[in-house]
DNA sequence: AGCACGCCGACT
DNA sequence: GTCGGCGTGCTC
C-alpha cells in the first residue's frame, strides 16, 4: 500500500503530494487524515496522510513511512476538503491551510508534544469473590460494591499496597480515563423568557437548510438570547453548534452567559487558553463530548460532526478577516462553506452590519432578519456631539466644558461613566515644536510612540526602543514636545478635574496579562471605580447596568486612516460604545467629541440610523468603485532592494493588465508602512466586478516568483484593510 | 525548509 | 591550480 503524504514545510515548492511506501507493520495505523512521520531529502518531516492508494506512477523508488503520530484521524474528510477549497481561493500554501485549522499541539510540525492526561480509576473485577481478605482490602472491597468505581486519590487515602494487593489478586482493574485540563461550570440556569420580537426571529430561521441570515438587531435587543434559544432547538435535534465572536478575551460576559445556560455541553476556545488546554477542548468536541463550541476565528474549524447551526456574533468586526498570515481567509466564507456541508443555516449578527453583508441582504442572497427595539423597552440613548473646534478656543484640555459637567453629574448621581479613546491609527508621539522634526524608527519608517511609564520611544511595528532626548536631534533646541494623546495623559488629565473619582484604565497595555481583562471588569461592576477610560476594548459588548454616560473623547482619529472603509469602521464603532450606555432602567447618554461635528458617519451614528448611514455610503462606494460594488485584492511585493521591489512590482502590474480585461489595476504604491524591519513594500490594488481567471492568473505569478528569495508576494483576496 | 550541485572570483 | 561565494533546483 501507498500513502499520498503533504509535509510540513510551507513552501509552494513543495506542497504537493509525496508518495511512501506503507510498511506491513503500520498498515493498519496508516488512515486518511493522520499526522505521520517521513524521510524527506535527508531530513524527517512530519506530515498528513491525504490518500491511500494501491499503486502510483513514477519510476523512482519509494520509500517508507517511518511512524504513525495519531491514532485518532485528525482532519476528518469534510476538513480535508475544506482546506482544499481554502487554500484554492486564497492561494495559500495546501499545507498552511490545514495547520491553521489545528491547535498546536495537533500540527503538523517537530516540536514539543503535549499529551494526554489521564486519571486512573478501579472497578470491581469479581463481585462475587469470597476468600478472606485483609481488613484495608475489605475495605476498598465494600465501597467498590456501593459505588462501583473509585478514584485513584480515593483509593490511596485507604491504603496503597491494598490496592496493589487487590490488582494482583485480579479482584480490581484499573481504568483509564481522559483528563481535560480545564474544567466546566455545571451549574445551569433558567432561561429567561423572550419577547415578541426575539420569538418571531427564532420562529423565522429554518434549521433544515443551509439559508444565510442576516440578524440586524440594535444594541441591547437581546441578540444573545436569540442564538441561546437557536442552539437549545439545534441541541434537541441532536445537532452541534458554533458561535464566533470577534475576540473571545474581550467577551467573557458572552461565555458565561452561554456556559450558564450550558453547562459543560460548552467549549470555549480563547487565546488565554494554554496549549495543553486548547489541545483538549479539540479532543473534547471532535469525541462528542461539547456540542457547543465558542469561540474566535479559528474556532470556525472546530471538529464537530453533524452541525446545525452557525453563529457569527459582531459580523461587521474585521477580526474575522486573517490579514497578518497565510492563509489570508475569512471565518464568514468558511462558515458558509461549512453551512452548506451540513446543510444547516449561517447567523449573522450585529448593530451595524458590514455594508457587504446589509447590500446581499437587500438582494435577498440572505435573509433580513431585525431586532429594532431593545429588551428594556427603553429607546437608545440621546446622543449630543461637542464641537472641539469651537471648545478649544476656551480651554485646551481634551475635555469639552460639556462631558466635564456631565461626568461631575454622574459621579454626583453615584452612577457611572466609560470613556473611549480612539487610538487606532493615533497614539502619543514627539515632534520638535521648533523645527517640525519627529522621531521616526531606523528600520520600520513608523513615527516612534512615547512611553511614559518607561520615558522611551518605541516603534510599534519591530519593538525598537531608545530613551527620549531632551534636545533635537536636528536643529539642537531644547524644543521637543509630545502629541497625540495616550490613554495614561487623558487619565492624569482626568484625575486632575475630578481628583475624589476612583478612574480604571483599561487599554492593551493593562490587559495583556492573563485573566486581567475578566478582573477589571469585575472591579467595575461591583463599583470599585467610577469611570472606566479605555480603547477599543471598553466598546466592545459589555453590559454594566450603572453607566448612564459614555464619552467619545476623540471621534474623528479614525477618519484619518487612509483606508476606505474608515468611515464605515467610525461609524459602527461610535454606534457601539452609545450602546453601552442605559442598558438597564436607568436612561442613557453619549457625548461625542469631534472636529468633524458635520460628518456624515458621527452625525448618522448620534442619530441612531444605520439604514440612513448604509444608503449614503453606498452611494460612495458606488462612485469610487469600493466594494459591496466591486470585489478586491491586493498583492503586497516586498523585498530588501527597493529598486527591484519596483521594478518588479511594475512588471507585475503589466502582466496583470494583459491578462485581466475586466480588472482596474491601482499602484504600485508604497504601503502606509513602506519600510518594515527594513523591508521595503509596494502594494497593488485590484478592483473587479467579474473576472473569471483572476485566481488563475495570481496563481501563475505566485509560481513565478516562487524560487526568488529576494522578491516576496503576499495576495489578499477580499482583504480587510488596505495596506 | 535544508541541502547539494554548479559555476565564477581571490587565495595558500 | 583550489576554497568558497550563494543562485538554482530538488526532495516521494
Amino acid at each position: 500500500m501507498i500513502a499520498g503524504v503533504l509535509v510540513e514545510i510551507s513552501s509552494k515548492n513543495v506542497d504537493k503530494i509525496f508518495n511512501y511506501k506503507i510498511p506491513f507493520q503500520l498498515e493498519s495505523k496508516v488512515k486518511v487524515g493522520v499526522r505521520v512521520l517521513v524521510p524527506f531529502g535527508r531530513m524527517m518531516l512530519e506530515g498528513f496522510v491525504l490518500e491511500i492508494k494501491n499503486e502510483c506512477m513514477g519510476d523512482y523508488e519509494l520509500k517508507e513511512i517511518i511512524e504513525v503520530k495519531d491514532e485518532d484521524v485528525i482532519l476528518t474528510d469534510e476538513l480535508l476538503e475544506l482546506g482544499k477549497e481554502i487554500s484554492k481561493k486564497t492561494l495559500a500554501t495546501l499545507i498552511s491551510c490545514y495547520q491553521t485549522m489545528l491547535p498546536k499541539a495537533l500540527k503538523a510540525k517537530n516540536g514539543r508534544v503535549i499529551n494526554k492526561k489521564y486519571d486512573i480509576f478501579y472497578k470491581l473485577k469479581d463481585a462475587s469473590y469470597q476468600e478472606k481478605l485483609s481488613p484495608k482490602c475489605q475495605e476498598v472491597y465494600n465501597l467498590l460494591l456501593e459505588k462501583k468505581e473509585l478514584s485513584r486519590n480515593e483509593a490511596l487515602e485507604i491504603s496503597a499496597s491494598a490496592i496493589k494487593t487487590l490488582l494482583k489478586k485480579e479482584i480490581i482493574y484499573e481504568v483509564k480515563k481522559e483528563h481535560y485540563r480545564l474544567q466546566h461550570n455545571d451549574e445551569v440556569i433558567p432561561k429567561q423568557k423572550l419577547t415578541d420580537e426575539q420569538a418571531s426571529v427564532v420562529e423565522s430561521v429554518n434549521l433544515n437548510n443551509d439559508d444565510i441570515y442576516l440578524l440586524h438587531g440594535v444594541t441591547g435587543s437581546g441578540k444573545t438570547e436569540v442564538y441561546m434559544e437557536l442552539i437549545e432547538k439545534v441541541l434537541s435535534l441532536g445537532k452541534t453548534s458554533i458561535v464566533l465572536v470577534p475576540e473571545i478575551s474581550l467577551t467573557p460576559q458572552m461565555v458565561s452567559r452561554f456556559s450558564q445556560r450550558f453547562g459543560k455541553n460548552i467549549a470555549a476556545i480563547h487565546s488565554a487558553l494554554s496549549d495543553g488546554e486548547k489541545y483538549d477542548e479539540w479532543r473534547r468536541i471532535s469525541k462528542g463530548e461539547a456540542s457547543i463550541v465558542i469561540g474566535a476565528r479559528s474556532a470556525i474549524f472546530a471538529p464537530l460532526t453533524n452541525i446545525g447551526i452557525i453563529i457569527i456574533d459582531e459580523e461587521h468586526s474585521d477580526s474575522y478577516k486573517q490579514s497578518d498570515m497565510n492563509p489570508r481567509y475569512n471565518a464568514k466564507d468558511v462558515a458558509f462553506l461549512r453551512g452548506e456541508y451540513h446543510k444547516c443555516p449561517v447567523i449573522l449578527g450585529s448593530a451595524t452590519p458590514s455594508l457587504e453583508s446589509y447590500a446581499r441582504s437587500q438582494k435577498n442572497v440572505f435573509k433580513l432578519l431585525s431586532l429594532p427595539h431593545r429588551i428594556n423597552g427603553k429607546d437608545l440613548p440621546l446622543v449630543q456631539i461637542v464641537d472641539m473646534n469651537r471648545e478649544m478656543k476656551f480651554s485646551k484640555g481634551h475635555f469639552s466644558k460639556k462631558l466635564l459637567e456631565a461626568i461631575t453629574l454622574r459621579l454626583e448621581r453615584k452612577e457611572q461613566v466609560i470613556l473611549l479613546l480612539n487610538r487606532r491609527g493615533y497614539a502619543s508621539f514627539v515632534s520638535c515644536k521648533n523645527c517640525g522634526f519627529t522621531f521616526k524608527c531606523p528600520h520600520c519608517d513608523i513615527t516612534l510612540t512615547y512611553h511614559k511609564s518607561s520615558n522611551t520611544l518605541r516603534c510599534h511595528y519591530c519593538g525598537f526602543g531608545e530613551k527620549k532626548y531632551d534636545v533635537c536631534p536636528k536643529c539642537g533646541e531644547k524644543s521637543l514636545s509630545n502629541l497625540g494623546t495616550g490613554t495614561e495623559k487623558i487619565e492624569e488629565e482626568l484625575q486632575k478635574n475630578f481628583p475624589d473619582s476612583k478612574i480604571l484604565r483599561m487599554d492593551f497595555d493593562t490587559t495583556s496579562r492573563k485573566g486581567m481583562h475578566e478582573k477589571m471588569i469585575r472591579a467595575f461592576k461591583n463599583h470599585n471605580y467610577d469611570i472606566l477610560l479605555g480603547t477599543q476594548i471598553v466598546a466592545k459588548g459589555l453590559d454594566f447596568e450603572d453607566v448612564t454616560l459614555v464619552g467619545v473623547i476623540n471621534a474623528d482619529t479614525g477618519l484619518n486612516i487612509p483606508d476606505f472603509r474608515s468611515s464605515e469602521n467610525t461609524f459602527s464603532l461610535l454606534s457601539q460604545v452609545a450602546g453601552r450606555s442605559g442598558r438597564s432602567s436607568k436612561t442613557g447618554e453619549v457625548i461625542i467629541q469631534t472636529y468633524n461635528p458635520t460628518h456624515y458617519a458621527i452625525l448618522y451614528a448620534k442619530n441612531h440610523d444605520y439604514l440612513g448611514f448604509y444608503k449614503q455610503e453606498m452611494m460612495i462606494r458606488r462612485e469610487l468603485k469600493y466594494p459591496p460594488y466591486y470585489y478586491l485584492a491586493s498583492l503586497r511585493i516586498s523585498g530588501k532592494n527597493e529598486k527591484e521591489i519596483l521594478t518588479e512590482a511594475l512588471k507585475i502590474k503589466k502582466s496583470l493588465e494583459r491578462n485581466l480585461a475586466n480588472t482596474i489595476i491601482l499602484g504600485p504604491s508604497s504601503c502606509t508602512i513602506f519600510k518594515l524591519n527594513n523591508i521595503y513594500r509596494y502594494g497593488l490594488i485590484l478592483k473587479y466586478k467579474k473576472e473569471d481567471n483572476l485566481l488563475l492568473i495570481l496563481e501563475k505569478i505566485v509560481n513565478h516568483y516562487k524560487n526568488k528569495v529576494n522578491v516576496k508576494i503576499d495576495i489578499d483576496i477580499n482583504p480587510s484593510q488596505m495596506l
